[in-house]
DNA sequence: ATTACTAACTTTCGAGTAT
DNA sequence: TATACTCGAAAGTTAGTAA
């Protein structure tokens, strides 16, 4: 086995004899690594070379955040920065449809729409901050899933404001949050496509 | 589900759900980690508590450290701290049975004898490290298993020595780590039991 | 509500081997 | 040497339930 500068050269049988599998499986693995586009391979006379792709680092990297974020301190706040951007308009359609379950979920009517934000970096999964959920539902012929929510403090240049994130209960991340409110952030505090705010969780304690 | 210090309480079919598995096997994933020692269930009425043992955590923090390392800046070196330990006088036999496999390899002969180390904290996964390696091989009746070697910087209060860390070829973490010299370190440094070294392992850059 | 057993089904594994 | 296919055996999964 050798590496370079995000390559490594390893044979099947050293990677089976490593993992304490035949030599048939560490290669079917490596197939299996490349056809979930996770890894690159290459043959190379003797052995073959690994690489890994954008995807394969991006899953490794969210198990180590998520593992980051349980070893260190959890007394301190997460804080997830991003940029707002425009969602598809359907944030007022289905926060008025799950309007009534969700004032009684959370104590207000929220307004009928969505701040949507795009994390700026990968963050580890946030589940275990999850406050409360909202089942599934039907509305006549239309079913419409569940969700959870999250308390956060969304933070601007000169604000901030205690609001929700919310997220389909079978997600466990997205790469873009969805932030509800009271009120209609854009309006009350000037939010422009392209602002940069910050979403601070706060620890259970 | 629900979690207080160190504790969650879930329920198999929520942990089903979240992995997107029966509640079934979620049920019996949770009786085998059991049965590994690496986490405590206890009911509790609806659900059940789900504590990590030490051994869990340790682990989980292996793979933790190993994607930091993973992931942290390569060009740093890395410092493992350790006790010096009285092995049980094993060390000598070995590397005079392997010495002349030794001397090939690393091209000094070592000294009959080896330096046991137990590291202060958890380290990640070293392997990525290794120069090279001597096969195992049979001397008569007598089988010896490969071991592979990693040069490292062995530091003491007013000191410093290259040398060489060996261990197992199959083994990928130890308790304690075993480092070869040329020189009896304990006899040219004045080490004793006790005494606290650094190892550093260069990166390969 | 739970957890978890049994039994049928499905997937994964790896020895043998082709390339 | 390699990688990787085939196929019988081993291991994992889950619907149906018991407790």
């Amino acid at each position: 086995m050798k590496s370079r500068e995000g390559e490594l050269s390893i044979s099947s049988s050293e990677l089976g004899d490593y993992l304490g599998i035949s030599q048939q499986s560490a290669s079917r693995y490596l197939s299996e690594l490349e056809k979930y586009g996770l890894i690159e391979k290459s043959r190379s006379g003797r052995g073959q070379l690994i690489k890994f792709t954008d995807t394969g680092l991006k899953a490794l990297e969210d198990i180590y955040l998520n593992l980051q974020n349980f070893f260190e301190d959890k007394s301190k706040e997460l804080l997830i920065e991003g940029k707002v951007i425009s969602g598809l308009g359907e944030g007022a359609y289905y926060v008025r449809e799950y309007a009534d379950k969700l004032q009684r979920s959370i104590g207000f009517l929220p307004f009928f729409g969505t701040l949507n934000i795009r994390p700026l970096k990968a963050y580890p999964n946030i589940d275990r901050y999850t406050a409360g959920t909202i089942r599934n539902f039907k509305k006549g012929e239309r079913t419409f899933g569940g969700i959870k929510y999250i308390p956060v403090r969304l933070t601007g240049d000169n604000w901030q404001e205690d609001c929700y994130l919310i997220m389909p209960k079978r997600t466990h991340h997205a790469d873009e949050l969805e932030i509800i409110s009271r009120f209609n952030l854009r309006e009350k505090f000037g939010i422009k496509d392209g602002d940069i705010l910050g979403i601070e969780i706060k620890t259970t304690g």
